[in-house]
DNA sequence: GCCGTTTTCGGCCCGACTGTTTTCAGTCG
């Protein structure tokens, strides 16, 4: 039985295909709809389909019903396959390109000819797409920054992709009885945003059996290179890996080695070698010349006369000189994190009710949850007026009395206007627990204008914070021209927090403006975003992501109890 | 393609913006 998530792909690439063919707008829509149920789903898809009541989920009739069940049993259905052979799937990167939808892929495609990404960047450096009704010049050079723009993204993957893929092959290798410790490895262990392949460091005495076994993996699409402790591969997704096994003694060296960074690396070796160690990827060489047993990476550092780095920070950000001097931060972990404050429900784009997000929060040992549902002025995501978000509280109010040590916090997703004005009255906000802004359009003003409107927002005092301050989108969208260090000292004179937003396709402050934030002494709330009970799970990311930016539990508005968050936000 | 105290056809979350137009199509959230 497939996966649901290959139900929810699978229906979304019949979507993208019928638009670029140019089919009826509301059969589309109808085929994400489906799609959206889909992956909002709580319930077992595959015990739905069983008891034939996949056709008693909203949007979903006997046609899709048909379809779901053929993707469930088979891994396909007849229109997609038929969709496949008509439509070029290199059309379907052309989607990903902002300012292309469906409509114009489908005209490039008919009257040009153009068939992908190569195609479409010859036409436009020729001048060809001018000829097209509603193209001109100036869209001509747009098409062509943002081709150079998604080339420039798609060099490395989003942590988000590849980091469960990675968690998935490490438990399949923990699995081999030869194999006695492994672990990722390399940026992914540093939780850097992005990666370009996945590292894996395994510990065995005979590493001929494990690298067979790991060779046979059906994630794997074929093996690069294949040597005596080491296997290079691509994985189907087209994401190189490497997997190293190395005798058991040597594991916390390898470990540490393959982690990285470079930078991290040459400083280290640097001030080893200055006391007359050496250091290399299978032990560490005291100034007499013989090895010294390494059991953990902590004595690594801890023979060279240094506190324990923790991976998030081995980048060369001056993290050797603090471990000398004992002045390495003690890192926000996830276990200091107290709730969650940006949260969204089916009162507007959610996928679940107020009292199932509650309950998933107060499930995770959180104290507290914020919903924060979408304002006005997005309209497409429903967003709340007045009277509805009023009504909103009411509800949130009632299912408080219902939570026992739990406390629902009642605000809102306001969305910062084009001229730094909110999208609700300061009276409505006046009333709310917690008060989000955030910027959702003009994503093109310059540098100067958007800045100084995020400032104007922040000077609201009603809003206590500002989410995805950059409003980029890892892989898919660069981040709008905003001054940050401006935005962090208007935050810290305004006592505005800023967001860390813990999706893994925004991470937002980016690990090097968190540290700076609260270097500024500017107060940070790593937040989820949640749309779905599940992505409340997300927190991790942005805990990695904090890490990263030297973050302790005291600069974080979400590790305070909920009594201390209420006063600090002025609300008891 | 789905759906129905607007019920078997004719609707289907909506408003702003952009780049192209001279009244609008396409995109975005």
């Amino acid at each position: 039985m497939t996966d649901p998530i290959r139900v929810v792909a699978a229906l979304e690439e019949i979507a993208d295909r019928l638009e670029i063919r140019g089919e009826a707008f509301f059969k589309v829509r109808a085929y994400r709809r489906a799609a959206q149920v889909v992956s909002a789903l709580t319930e077992d898809l595959a015990l739905l389909y069983q008891r034939g009541e996949l056709d008693q989920l909203p949007g979903i009739g006997p046609a899709l019903a048909q379809k779901i069940g053929d993707v469930l049993t088979t891994g396909t259905c007849p229109l997609l396959e038929r969709l496949r052979r008509e439509v070029p799937g290199g059309l379907l990167d052309l989607l990903a390109l902002p300012g292309i939808g469906g409509k114009t892929v489908g005209h490039l495609w008919r009257s040009l000819g153009i068939e992908n990404l190569d195609a479409l960047e010859e036409a436009a450096q020729a001048g060809r797409l001018r000829e097209l009704p509603g193209f001109g010049e100036k869209k001509e050079r747009n098409v062509l920054a943002a081709i150079a723009g998604l080339r420039r993204r798609r060099e490395r993957v989003p942590l988000g992709a590849l980091r469960p893929v990675a968690l998935a092959l490490v438990e399949a290798l923990a699995a081999h009885p030869a194999v006695g410790r492994v672990a990722m490895a390399g940026s992914l262990r540093r939780w850097r945003e992005t990666a370009k392949d996945i590292d894996l460091v395994a510990a065995a005495e005979d590493p001929a059996p494990v690298l067979d076994a790991f060779s046979r993996l059906e994630q794997l699409d074929r093996v690069v290179a294949r040597g005596e402790t080491k296997v290079s591969a691509v994985l189907k997704t087209g994401v190189p890996l490497d997997l190293r096994v190395v005798r058991p003694g040597a594991y916390w060296t390898a470990l540490h080695h393959f982690t990285g960074s470079a930078e991290h690396h040459v400083q280290l070796r640097g001030w080893a070698s200055e006391r007359g160690f050496r250091i290399n990827e299978y032990e560490l060489l005291g100034p007499d010349g013989k090895p010294r047993p390494v059991q953990a990476e902590e004595e690594l550092y801890g023979l060279l006369g240094l506190a324990y780095v923790p991976p998030e920070l081995r980048e060369g950000g001056g993290e050797i000189e603090a471990a000398a001097e004992g002045s390495l931060p003690r890192l926000v972990s996830l276990e200091d994190i107290r709730g969650d404050l940006h949260a969204h429900t089916d009162w507007t784009d959610g996928a679940h009710s107020l009292e199932a997000m509650a309950r998933a929060a107060k499930d995770r040992g959180y104290q507290y949850l914020a919903i924060t549902d979408h304002a006005r002025a997005l309209a497409m995501a429903g967003g709340l007026d007045a009277d509805r978000l009023r009504r909103q509280v009411e509800a949130i109010r009632r299912l408080n009395e219902t939570l026992e040590g739990f406390r629902l916090l009642a605000g809102i997703e306001a969305n910062v206007m084009a001229d730094g004005s909110l999208d609700l009255e300061d009276e409505v906000l006046a009333e709310l627990d917690v008060v989000v802004a955030s910027v959702h359009s003009h994503f093109n003003q310059d540098e100067a204008t958007m800045t100084r409107r995020v400032i104007r927002a922040m000077e609201n005092p009603h809003v206590d914070l500002i989410a995805h301050p950059t409003g980029r989108l890892l892989g898919a969208r660069d981040p709008y021209a905003i001054d940050v260090d401006a935005v962090i000292e208007a935050a810290a004179r305004t006592g505005t927090a800023l967001e860390i937003n813990a999706h893994p396709d925004r991470l937002d402050l980016r690990d090097s403006h968190a540290r700076r934030a609260r270097e500024a002494g500017v107060k940070l709330a790593i937040s989820t975003d949640a749309h779905h009970v599940q992505h409340l799970g997300l927190m991790e990311y942005g805990v990695g992501t904090a890490r990263r930016g030297w973050v302790e539990p005291g600069d974080v508005l979400n590790a305070m109890p909920l009594d201390e968050l209420l006063a600090h936000l002025g609300r008891n």
